[in-house]
DNA sequence: TTCCCAAAGGTTTTT
DNA sequence: CCTTTGGGAA
């Protein structure tokens, strides 16, 4: 029991009790993952099952981090703890289960982009206003719902939810979300939302299924607690409500994902679920210095809503905290990345020490430029992930169609690509047979003669055979093999490869890693089935640094504060510290988001062990133009104590010991006024070297062309009065010469142009 | 049906 | 700034 000695009193009793409700509120850097991972090991220890053991969290990477920790003191016993976030615990649970609910085992997951697409479908097909009805905003209404398990049914019954749609003007929202539920539905698709609400559907519906898993999952534990939505907290409950095995590990002051339906409350109310839980609070932080504690000590406390705790270290005093200031976004890199080097020579560290955080992922491109220019090696968290690529998705697709060929996605994602002469009407005729006559997708395509004529039938029945063809492949050939095979006919690889841009290489060379991905795959001998479906499976849930090559490599790391949560660096760098940026904007309306913002920087400080640099620039780019940045409202609420000013410039030190960022923000402002108020002179597109727009005469109305003649005299819309000097081919594509008197002689297909004929 | 160009609009954060 | 969308021409 050796690893019992290098913990706390705190952290000792929270690993020891293993029975009953455990709530630990875990400060930041309190030795939080080490409870988790040694409570896990200890009951492993004393006998329990790892196959009964449940831990839940919230990113892939924190998962596998904790099992590789209790990898080594359990052993291999650790590969068979029940041990993932929640999508892809309940995903796979939803794999055994999903034909109770109606759905296929080999359901698709939507992810977000097939989500919105499916959404921003059924809205054009409603013909409602997309501005009113702005995808994004749709999906963020039906996602609440889902989390807080409100069905289209019951959003459609609840009148304070309606009354709250008509009187933003969006009364159909809830037509469209019972229209979204049954397209899911009928394509045999999950979002992500679905698999915490449909685990809610099947745990609610079928009692021996509950049953089932409370007997299985005798041990329960959720990292992250606080970031816990409604449909979690509810999943949770169930599960443990025989054994009351439930331990929840989290800290109020990190919760940042109220924007996703997390629900603090959660965390709040804990004790009130389970009356006789046992709390403990690890309030030491054995991570950061002194200096550092304090300073994040003295943001939290600005905020109203929280647990009581002391966070305290009894590490050294450390340094104070460095705030830089730049006049760019781009000179801020450049300060940023010249730190870096100077550090890490000056203090024996390695480039792996540092990591650069940011608010939005925008800002990495800056920082990028400048380490590359100083030729600092460093890695980019997070931002597009490998498997959100255009080229890796349009081959996925044609896998999903393989497996799901109900998958209305994926078959409007390449049913067209590469290019079969399948066009958009052709699609829509296709959507349109299945909705009115209640097919499914699949039987309208694999039928395309009975829908379609001519020419689309044929093309659509060629795609469909070839579908096919995919499917009988899947049943015999390895995954690798497949997806090859797919590769291959489905026309991707050649259409790529023919594209000899700098970009099409890079696409070209993306298709091999996935197939190479696969080969690994399917080489692999820990696993009993590796077919092409079981490597797609969990996909979609597949994030960013998953495929991370060398996790050891000697490089600075790039990621939003988000994604740096839970993670340490020796020396941290926040940049960006601006108003409208840090707090972002969109979170300035309530109390409460500004509050999240703020526990977010909260976060952001408290990866620092050491050293703590702070920047933010006077001026930054923003969709291409130049946008003067007043300092964050953060800076002046951390203890000025903690500070150590690094500006470049004397005058802006003055106005700081002159009364804080604050006059700052005052002198800022005064030269606005001075410098800018003269209005600034458009930028004007210089239009002259075209023609200059031909003005209709009024009442313009393109004739009937049909009896269009050589020599008639003719007005267009665009390019304004000509004379029809000849007419060619045959009826629908009669093309006509026209020599327009400012444009000269132009051809037009008479089915398109819009010509008024002159009388 | 496909290609091309202009216009619009989009930036929070993640499974 | 970049990417996506829509309209018009071929």
């Amino acid at each position: 029991m050796d690893y019992l000695a290098g913990l706390n009193p705190s952290q000792r009793s929270a690993v020891e009790q293993t029975e009953g409700p455990v709530m630990i509120v875990a400060g930041a850097g309190s030795g939080k993952t080490r409870v988790i991972t040694y409570r896990v090991a200890h009951l492993i220890q004393k006998g329990v099952d790892p196959f009964n053991i449940l831990v839940l969290t919230f990113t892939n990477k924190a998962a596998k981090e904790m099992r590789e920790r209790i990898m080594k003191v359990v052993g291999q016993e650790a590969k068979n703890i029940w041990m993932g976030t929640f999508h892809s615990v309940f995903a796979r649970i939803l794999r055994v289960e999903a034909e109770l609910i109606g759905y296929p085992k080999n359901f698709t997951i939507y992810d977000t982009d097939d989500t919105k697409s499916l959404i921003r479908a059924i809205i054009k097909e409603m013909n409602l206003d997309d501005k009113l009805y702005n995808a994004n905003h749709v999906y963020g209404r039906i996602s609440s719902a889902k989390n807080n398990l409100i069905s289209p049914q019951e959003y459609n019954k609840n009148e304070a939810i309606m009354a709250e749609d008509i009187s933003n003007g969006r009364g159909q929202l809830g037509q469209i979300y019972m229209t979204y539920a049954q397209r899911c539905y009928r394509a045999g698709a999950m979002d992500f939302d679905d698999l915490l609400f449909k685990t809610n559907v099947l745990l609610n519906k079928f009692p021996d299924v509950l049953h089932k898993y409370q007997h299985q999952f005798k041990y329960l534990m959720v990292d992250e607690y606080q970031d816990t939505n409604f449909s979690q907290y509810l999943i949770v409950k169930r599960l443990a409500a025989v054994n009351e095995n439930i331990c929840v590990v989290g800290d109020d002051a990190q919760s940042i994902y109220a924007f996703r339906g997390a629900n603090i409350q959660n965390i709040l109310n804990f004790q009130k679920d389970y009356p006789d839980v046992r709390v403990f609070k690890l309030e030491q932080n054995y991570r950061s210095t002194k200096m550092i504690v304090n300073a994040a000590n003295s943001i939290i406390e600005k905020n109203q809503n929280q647990l009581e705790k002391n966070v305290f270290s009894e590490n050294e005093d450390g340094e104070k905290i460095k705030v830089a200031r730049a006049f760019s976004d781009n000179e801020e890199g450049k300060i940023v990345a010249e730190a870096i080097s100077q550090e890490k020579a000056l203090k024996g560290l390695q480039y792996k020490d540092f990591a650069i955080l940011y608010r939005t992922n925008a800002q990495s491109r800056a920082m990028e430029e400048a380490l590359r220019k100083l030729g600092v090696p460093y890695k980019l968290y997070g931002g597009t992930s490998f498997y959100q690529r255009k080229e890796i998705k349009d081959l996925i697709a044609y896998f999903r169609l393989t497996f799901n060929p109900n998958d209305e996605e994926a078959l409007k994602r390449v049913i067209n690509y590469p290019r079969r002469g399948i066009g958009d009407t052709t699609i829509e005729k296709i959507m349109v047979a299945a909705d009115q006559q209640q097919y499914r997708l699949w039987d309208v395509v694999a039928n395309a003669q009975m829908f379609l004529d001519g020419r689309s039938a044929t093309a659509v029945g060629n795609f469909a055979l070839m579908i096919q063809s995919f499917q009988a492949a899947a049943k015999t050939a390895s995954a690798f093999d497949v997806a090859m095979h797919i590769a291959q006919h489905s026309g991707i690889l050649k259409d790529l490869y023919e594209d000899k841009s700098v970009e099409g290489l890079s696409r070209y060379e993306n298709i091999q890693e996935l197939l190479n991905g696969i080969k690994e795959f399917s080489e692999r001998e820990d696993l009993e089935e590796k077919g092409l479906d079981i490597f797609m499976q969990d996909i979609a849930l597949l994030t960013n640094d998953d495929n991370d090559k060398d996790p050891n490599a000697d490089t600075v790391s790039l990621m939003t504060i988000h994604s740096s949560k839970g993670l340490e660096f020796p020396a941290v760098f926040i940049v960006g510290l601006e108003e409208n940026l840090f707090p972002s904007q969109l979170s300035l309306n309530s109390r409460s988001e500004l509050e999240e913002e703020r526990r977010l920087f909260y976060v952001a400080v408290t990866r620092a062990e050491k050293k703590l640099h702070l920047s933010y620039a006077t001026s930054r780019y923003r969709w291409g133009t130049l946008n003067n940045c007043e300092p964050s409202r953060f800076l002046d609420e951390l203890n000025p104590a903690c500070l150590e000013l690094d500006f470049h410039s004397k005058t802006a030190a003055n106005m700081y010991t002159d009364g804080g960022f604050q006059s700052e923000r005052v002198a800022w402002k005064q030269r606005e006024t001075d410098t800018f108020s003269k209005p600034k002179p458009k930028m004007v597109k210089t239009t002259s070297i075209l023609p200059k727009a031909h003005v209709p005469t009024q009442g313009f109305a393109p004739s009937d062309t049909s009896r269009l003649q050589v020599g008639m005299q003719v007005e267009h819309e665009r390019f304004g009065f000509g004379k029809v000097v000849n007419l060619e081919g045959n009826k629908p594509d009669v093309k006509a010469t026209i020599f327009f008197k400012e444009l000269g002689q132009k051809q037009l297909l008479l089915k398109f142009a819009k010509l008024r004929i002159v009388e």
